[in-house]
RNA sequence: GGCAUGUUGGAGAAGCGGCUUAACUCACCAGCCUUUCACGCUGGCAUUCACGGGUUCGAAUCCCGUACAUGUCACCA
């Protein structure tokens, strides 16, 4: 197949957010599977909204989810500058022919009187544009301007009567009228290039061939190619994907939860299975299996599988995989992670010993069969911290009531008594010994036991929990609930 | 308001004119397994593809209209 050589765009304006990302996802696949190129550019022509903490942690997020770029504002290349505002003499040079060649121009206009126009083109139904009226200013005029003090914009003049055409990958072939674009600015009054200009430069200097984001830029795409065509140079392929909605079908915001990498990072999932949940957003592999590793993804995914449609973020489907990676975890890696999670939930100190390491793998042996992700362990700490328990309900106070209790909670004291070490195995043989001394089964053995310890009916394997727990409070929890 | 895009079950989706009495995955429900819960396994869950019209022997699939949703129309990207 055709390399792709693509690029991720981001500007820093805020954490990575889930929609970046998944921009950021898609591109990456395409040159992984074609053997081209991955390119990070950081776009900051916006100064005011630009911010060095977004583009660490774009960077940070980027690197969780394992893209890793060929070129980028971090790691350089070899047609860099990679950042837009290193990059503003390149695009002075480009505006500069185009108004030598009399395809742009200078605006006075003031916002005010921009603002008038737009309102009442707007009033009287029209598409708002600019009317150009700034084109044929004569040499006085100009001069009045500038002793009046106004700072000129300059504005890329769009030939009436054409057809800008976007060819996509995903949407097919998408015809706009030039009449209804209008002469659009290319730069600021202070000499910054806008998004619409930079872009083309920046696309067609970094020989981009597939331009890859999210479907809002899909309006703006006549624009680009308007100045592609005023510079003379050939248009990208381009491939809009649909936006990632809310569960109330409204673009992912703020309200709908977590929204950046950072947060997910935080809420305790794992990039394998972000990776993988935002790679079945807008895109399905087709067979039945929608687990699938990095690799392959890469080796099945394709722009012709892309949907058009909006794809609604469904928390519960992205828990159920993050679930599924944390069972295919290795218990030391659990416990990396949620050591420092116990930190800031102050269940360990900021000094970790080789006994809280021990501590924190029993209980993650006995919650990763249970947890969605990292963070739900806080649910289930009671079970393993504190003397004090509270009984659930009153169906456990039933099963405390039950004749057979003090039997097997003796029988229990016994043989933990007589157990050099407590660990998993040793518990489990305790409670077949139990079982079959007092010629109890199942649940009589069972349910007595775990309501004793942990006051609740259902919860991780009681083998796992007792080693947490130590001799120390299982004595004093058998104390509290059933007075032994 | 103009322009643009989209609309298959609660969610992600397959489907590209007859093989569809619409795959698969999550969720949900039932059963099995299990000391409980969970995991896992098995089965159930859209007579119907936003709606209306048309083309066709035949349409979820092609065309037109309507509705709804979203994006864009910035000296923001």
């Amino acid at each position: 197949m055709e390399k792709y050589r693509v690029r991720f765009a981001p500007s820093p304006t805020g954490p990575l957010h889930i929609g970046g990302a998944r921009s950021a996802l898609f591109n990456y696949l395409l040159a992984r599977k074609s053997g081209g190129e991955f390119i990070v550019r950081i776009e900051d022509t916006d100064l005011e909204r630009s911010s060095k903490e977004s583009e660490v942690n774009i960077r940070e997020s980027l690197a969780w989810l394992g893209l890793d770029a060929d070129e980028s504002v971090w790691d350089g290349g070899e047609f860099g500058p990679y950042r837009q505002t290193e990059r503003l003499e390149i695009y002075k040079k480009y505006a500069d022919q185009l108004l030598a060649e009399g395809k742009a121009y200078y605006c006075y206009c003031s916002e005010e009187e921009i603002e008038a126009e737009r309102a009442a083109q707007m009033e009287k139904g029209d598409m708002p544009m600019y009317s150009g009226k700034c084109m044929h200013l004569s040499e006085e005029q100009k001069a009045a301007y500038i002793a009046e003090g106004r700072k000129p914009v300059i504005r890329l003049h769009v030939p009436h009567g054409d057809k800008l055409v976007v060819d996509d990958a995903v949407r097919g072939v998408v015809t706009f009228e030039s009449d209804g674009v209008g002469d659009f600015v290319i730069v600021k009054s202070d000499g910054i290039p806008t998004y619409n200009f930079a872009v083309v430069v920046d696309d067609h200097l970094m020989q981009i061939s597939h331009v890859i984001r999210a479907e809002e830029h899909l309006s703006n795409t006549p624009r680009q190619i308007a100045v592609h065509n005023a510079l003379g140079w050939d248009v990208p392929k381009y491939a809009h994907i649909s936006l990632i909605l809310g569960e109330d079908r409204k673009k992912m915001s703020k309200r709908h939860g977590a929204t950046s990498v950072t947060q997910y990072e935080k809420l305790g999932y794992l990039p394998e299975a972000v990776f993988n949940f935002l790679a079945l957003l807008g895109w399905s592999p087709g067979g039945e299996e929608e687990i699938l590793t990095k690799e392959e993804i890469i080796e099945r995914f394709s722009l012709e599988a892309v949907s058009k449609s909006p794809a609604v973020f469904d928390m519960e489907k992205l828990k159920w995989l993050n679930g599924h990676y944390i069972r295919q975890s290795s218990i030391e890696r659990l416990v990396g992670l949620a050591i420092p999670y116990l930190q800031s939930e102050g269940y360990l100190k900021e000094e970790v010993t080789e006994a809280d390491v021990q501590w924190v793998t029993l209980i993650m042996q006995a919650l990763q069969e249970k947890i969605h992700t990292i963070n739900d362990i806080g649910e289930f700490m009671h079970l393993f911290v504190g003397e004090d328990i509270t009984i659930e309900d009153e169906e456990a106070k039933e099963v405390l009531a039950d004749p057979d209790v003090p039997t097997v909670i003796n029988a229990l004291k016994e043989h933990l008594a007589a157990l050099p070490e407590w660990n998993a195995e040793d518990v489990k043989k305790i409670f077949k010994t139990i079982s079959k001394e007092t010629g109890l089964k199942g649940k009589k053995v069972f349910m007595p036991i775990r309501v004793a310890l942990t006051g609740q009916m259902h919860g991780p394997d009681l083998h796992f929990i007792i080693p947490v727990l130590g001799p120390e409070l299982v004595a004093k929890r058998l104390q509290k609930t059933v007075n032994m």
